[in-house]
DNA sequence: GGGAGCAAAAAGTCAGACTTATATGTCACA
DNA sequence: TGTGACATATAAGTCTGACTTTTTGCTCCC
């Protein structure tokens, strides 16, 4: 994913980090830069600047005389795209996809309505274009086609928006949709309700009726919290 | 703010974070290592260390034979604390100001819905004891008593949402507030109308009632919007 | 028992030498 | 004239060793 191998202090990054963000080290633990060095056969330089790195992301504190502290979860720089790539591929995998779905349960139907706004015309059209896509994969087994129209659909309507931030999620949801497909049973064809809101919210937005696309686009999400077994009555 | 001067990489971050985020260097500019590292006069390797916190942001890139690149800005990870710290603090401040705005009117109301089903007896008798001190401080120019209660008010919703990502963003709904208290213009006392809204808010939390809690939390959120002319139709 | 001071431990910093990848320019050949 | 292979220069990457600084926790004395 994204790149691998950028360096040796990425490669000791692509050990810990899994490993920390898995709770392999309890909050608290004490580790030494040297120790770490010695154990990933590094010079201490770049085990400092791997060390630097998860200080960025708050996953550890490093502090004269008593060493590399790993943090508490709390404190973890939860949004961080690596972060998430590590909970999302060790044991924390189901929460995390837990604690994204929701996230995406609140902002998508808010940047739909936006989208209906401010999208331009070619994204009115990519929009429109990939509703189409997945009808057209919705049957046969053919998977992987839906997932990527799929996908396609959710990063139109989040850049759409207008919004940075909306828009950096891109990245998020597809993970999210990847991991439903692949991991999680999916063996049937899609639900076919779900691929008629995802047209009629491509018809709401180009008919700039944001207030409809914000409740189509709640209704999907909504569907998709309950696939996970949120927000069981 | 957090932690300033935590080693010299910290200082040359102060200094050229807020510059990347402001834009002083458009995208594909390229610095130099060494250069760098003569200009703030650190070592090569302390400045290593900061490009490498640089990059684990997606401000820059490091190319062997190239330099350090600045990546656009589409790249950035703009949920960073720090760069979001680094936005506010510089030029594009009203933009991020209203990113966030608008990321919050999407989380909070869910959040406060999440709330109204989740949250313990301690966090919906701390919400009553926020909005109260709301009310006690929403007259008389108490600006700086008020925003506290504010702050710990949406701190709770969001904590008591049970969602970490969700949880995550209190240090960010503190900075818009403080924001809009300390540079934006709040001469008056605080809208008597938002103060009710807040009331409000904690005793549908109190009585689990989870869609009016969403709903009235939506109204805040609004406000907030038309406070920075967006939304306007 | 408590405060001053000392010693050790670990991170932080620096300088210099060396390695590696790679963009770019050169030149021969088609 | 265009194209491919090759050489070269450049800037990041890596390693090592010596030194500094901060901080913890212990000892010793009052």
């Amino acid at each position: 994913m994204s790149t691998p191998g950028r360096g040796l202090h990425g490669r000791v990054l692509d050990t810990l980090g899994p490993a920390i963000t898995a709770g392999e080290y309890p909050a608290g633990s004490v580790l030494r830069t040297d120790e770490l060095a010695q154990r990933f056969e590094v010079s201490r330089s770049v085990m400092r600047e791997a060390v630097r790195v998860l200080e960025s992301m708050h996953l550890v504190e490093s502090r004269r005389r008593v060493g590399v502290t790993v943090l508490p979860e709390c404190e973890w720089n939860v949004y961080d795209p690596q972060v998430i790539r590590w909970r999302l591929a060790g044991s924390e995998r189901p929460r995390q996809l837990r604690s994204l779905t929701v996230l995406r349960s609140a902002v998508e139907p808010v940047a739909a309505g936006l989208a209906a706004r401010l999208a331009t015309p070619e994204q009115c059209a990519e929009l429109t274009e990939c509703a189409l896509g997945m009808v057209a994969n919705s049957r046969g087994h053919q998977l992987e086609q839906y997932l990527f129209h799929d996908v396609a659909f959710h990063r139109v309507i989040l850049t759409a928006s207008g919004n940075e931030m909306f828009a950096r999620l891109g990245g998020v949801v597809a993970e999210v949709l990847a991991g439903r497909t692949h991991h999680d049973v999916m063996f049937e064809d899609p639900d076919p309700a779900a691929v008629t809101l995802h047209v009629k919210v491509a018809e709401a937005v180009r008919a700039r009726d944001a207030e409809r696309a914000e409740r189509l686009t709640r209704e999907i999400t909504v569907g998709a919290l309950h696939e996970l077994d949120i927000l069981a009555p």
